[in-house]
DNA sequence: ATACAGTCTGTAGTCGACTACGGAGTCAAG
DNA sequence: CTTGACTCCGTAGTCGACTACAGACTGTAT
């Protein structure tokens, strides 16, 4: 039972979304656009807040716009496989991203610490290891 | 001992970075332009060709254009504390960002075993939850 | 002397995900 | 019937770190 008679700001309030992103998504396409009726205001279905939630919920996970798109062609959820190669894919370039950031955590540590202990070293062990 | 007669070509290919980017480097006024002789084409210090790693360096550690000429005003070495603090602050965000990350590596790990396992679900457990 | 590679300047475009704004139109309450 | 909140539409601006390009000029090798 779905309900029909959503103004695009109360759509916005539901998913907590402003309403400028909602117009955005529409010129993406990855929201349908009510048709307008004669000189009026469109009015929303409330699989619209769905949809919101969705992407939302895609973006929380690492997941791009674009890549949104592809998921919501899959969101009938009869192509598991490609879903799953998607967060797959998806899974790699997170670890890589983790990976990298753990490198320069690491380096920063080792980099805190020798400032730490550094008993007034001639300069600052930071900004020799930049300008070496 | 410093050479004083490198064109902007020779400086961008010993630091690995392009021309264009020395010239955003000056704009944003963290490379100094050597003067302009009349008329002339202008000649750089081999000590661009050390900031410019010296930059590079910094990024690779996470830090921003904005927050690398905060560390060039550092760079005598000599306030060793500064320099700590803003390694300590940028330390925070990385983790932060870690965290985040292995957040979703951990929820799209739990996604694509559940695919996986499935003995044929009726609809793709991933898109179920982006769905709910 | 001339060709050609390289430099100079200023401006504009790129990417992604919005955010802002102006001016006109619409709808519902009082 | 007026007021005021909301919507529509199109365009432009934001952030960060570049990247591209046009048209004029310079410097060097042949």
């Amino acid at each position: 039972m779905t309900k029909n008679n959503f103004t695009i700001g109360q759509i916005a309030a539901a998913a907590s979304v402003h309403i400028e992103t909602i117009r955005y998504y529409q010129r993406l396409g990855i929201i349908a656009e009510p048709l307008r009726p004669p000189g009026g205001i469109r009015r929303y279905d409330d699989a619209v807040i769905a949809r919101l939630r969705f992407i939302k919920r895609a973006q929380e996970l690492g997941f791009s716009l674009d890549e949104v798109r592809n998921l919501l062609t899959l969101e009938d959820g009869k192509s598991c496989r490609e879903t799953r190669l998607m967060a797959e894919k998806k899974l790699v370039v997170i670890e890589k991203r983790i990976a990298d950031l753990a490198r320069m955590r690491k380096t920063l540590n080792a980099l805190i610490a020798a400032c730490v202990s550094g008993n007034r070293p001639r300069s600052c062990p930071i900004i020799a290891s930049l300008t070496v």
